[in-house]
RNA sequence: GGCGCUAUCGUCUAACGGUUCAGGACGCUGCCCUCUCAAGGCGGUAAUACGGGUUCGAUUCCCGUUAGCGCUACCA
């Protein structure tokens, strides 16, 4: 397919800086520093969680820098607030960045709009020595020509026109005020070479590649200049960044020749897909971090299943803990390939950590969601809600499900499962119970082992099995046919109410 | 259309040419345990896209086909 260049008159063979098995040594830099550069579009999507997370890994694996950028160059775009809310999640998920927007460091602002100046000094220097240029093409122009082009099938880009303006008409021009973009100069016939740490070395024929606008009339820079001179600039090592990249990376190469710099190492990863393979997006689901926080996820089991899409720590191990992660990542074993974002697998990891917290932990997070609830008026001493915990932690994957899966532990039931209430309240049941009641109202400040044996004792009284008081009791006591052990559940309910939700049974089923 | 990337169970993945009738996890499912629901234990289900090479030997290397995805903006 490249057999049409292979007599290019020039080739760009880039300074491919690895030595031996190991990309990370390197000549022209002795520090790791990487960046994860969003844009602030008013939310964090998990993909970009992905990115910012194996940045963070590498550096902190590494002993490096990260750095955080907001790419805020499109103004059309700007989302008031989305800066502090992408700080915000960033900081919730664990990941601390050591410089950027209030942590200012030697190579700062880190802010794309606080750094237009720097832009166009760069783009003045690119424009002296004919890698760049002005072009005063208007839209229309640009789309006719764009239409004619496709009409015959012929690749899309601008056909240099304004190259060929002489110095006078440009200087005339701009003098007149005309808006004007600033475009590369990408000369013809040339081979461009990525290498990328995943996915080895990538060749581009420079014939496609347009000549990009780097500034755009409105005086902001492009993606494509800003992220090339902030990377050199903020001495970023290794650019680590989705595959959508991968395709304008040649522009960027060609950007890093025109200033003379080194380049830095690139490392393009997978892509996050929806169930059906497409680009996660939105239609398909939540793929905000914050709606995932809102739906109450764990930060550590996001962060260690979206680890786990596109990266392997080539053991069977699949829990990790964020400083985990960090011991075990390297960019080497990150997969080609793109993953499809699966929520199932997301609850189980969920599941997973949420038995790895401690009970403080989710003493906290159970008191902030009562807080939140119809319950919010009510308050229960953290040695029950503690107990709570207990009964139902196996038993769940969301802290939420407390809740909503055991509503009895907070309010008594006032309705009675259908299908349990057919199989397990049988014509004797009622006369039963109150046998029970008789012997719990026996005991004082029983323990659960207390509440056992006076069950036992009436049901041998009764001459009938423990399970035939049981169920009733239970469906008495919860309203529902399933939960924790039974005699767990009394205890934490106490003898009085017990005793009354019994009643209040009995009651009813007359 | 052009350019590029990718291709192992439904999903996430392991296997860095040969201890592999392809391993683990999630899901689904059977049994055990059990006062229920879970949890847990022990099983089961299910994959190398296709076709050519290279090789004594290919999931693994090469080529092609197909498919999916990405890019093709004065968006990032």
């Amino acid at each position: 397919m490249l057999s049409s260049l292979s007599n290019c008159s020039t080739s760009i063979y880039l300074h491919f800086p690895h030595v031996g098995d190991n990309f990370y040594i390197m000549n022209h830099l002795n520090q790791i520093r990487v960046r994860f550069a969003p844009s602030p579009t008013g939310y964090l999507h998990v993909g970009g969680l992905r990115t910012a997370l194996y940045n963070y890994l590498f550096a902190r694996k590494n002993n490096g820098v990260f750095v955080l950028r907001i790419e805020d160059t499109d103004r059309a775009r700007y989302v008031e607030g989305a800066v502090e809310n992408l700080i915000d999640t960033l900081n919730w998920c664990g990941l601390e960045y050591d410089e950027g927007p209030n942590k200012e460091g030697e190579y700062g602002p880190y802010i794309q709009s606080e750094r237009l100046k720097i832009y166009h000094e760069h783009t003045e220097r690119l424009i002296q020595t004919g890698n760049a240029y002005n072009c005063f093409c208007t839209a229309e122009r640009i789309e006719k020509l764009r239409e004619e082009q496709q009409k015959r099938n012929e690749q899309t880009k601008y056909d240099k026109h304004c190259l060929k303006l002489s110095k006078e008409e440009i200087q005339s021009k701009l003098n007149e005020g005309i808006p004007h973009v600033v475009r590369l100069n990408v000369t013809i016939d040339q081979k461009v070479i990525v290498d990328d740490i995943i996915r080895g070395r990538v060749e581009f024929d420079s014939n496609l590649i347009d000549d990009q606008v780097l500034i755009k009339s409105d005086g902001f820079p492009t993606y494509h200049l800003a992220n090339v001179v902030d990377d050199h600039l903020m001495k970023i090592s290794h650019v680590i960044r989705g595959e959508e990249w991968l395709p304008s990376t040649p522009k960027h190469v060609l950007l890093y020749k025109a200033f003379s710099w080194d380049l830095p190492i690139f490392a393009h990863l997978p892509l996050l897909f929806n169930p059906d393979k497409s680009k996660l997006s939105k239609r398909q689901g939540d793929v905000a971090v914050e709606d995932y926080r809102a739906k109450g996820y764990l930060k550590e089991s996001l962060v260690n299943f979206v680890a786990l899409l596109g990266w392997n720590p080539g053991t069977e191990q699949e829990i990790f803990s964020l400083e985990g992660l960090v011991n075990s990542f390297s960019l080497e074993s990150v997969n080609k390939s793109g993953a499809v974002f699966n929520i199932e697998k997301l609850n189980a990891f969920n599941f997973e950590h949420l038995r790895l917290k401690n009970d403080k932990d989710v003493l906290a997070i159970l008191k902030e969601l009562l807080g939140k609830s119809k319950y919010a008026n009510h308050t229960w001493s953290d040695e029950s809600l503690l107990l709570i915990i207990e009964a139902m932690r196996p038993r769940i994957s969301f802290v939420k499900e407390i809740i909503e899966n055991s509503p009895y532990f907070f309010e008594a039931p006032s309705t009675y499962d259908e299908e349990v209430l057919k199989k397990r309240w049988k014509d004797d049941s009622s006369q039963q119970l109150e046998k029970l009641i008789d012997e719990f109202s026996k005991l004082t400040n029983p323990v659960k082992e207390q509440y056992e044996e006076a069950l036992h004792n009436a049901a041998n009284a009764l001459e009938i099995s423990n399970g035939k008081l049981i169920h009733g009791v239970r469906l008495a006591v919860s309203g529902v046919g399933g939960g924790p052990g039974l005699y767990d559940m009394l205890f934490i309910l106490g003898k009085d109410e017990t005793i009354r939700r019994i009643r209040t049974a009995i009651e009813r089923m007359k």
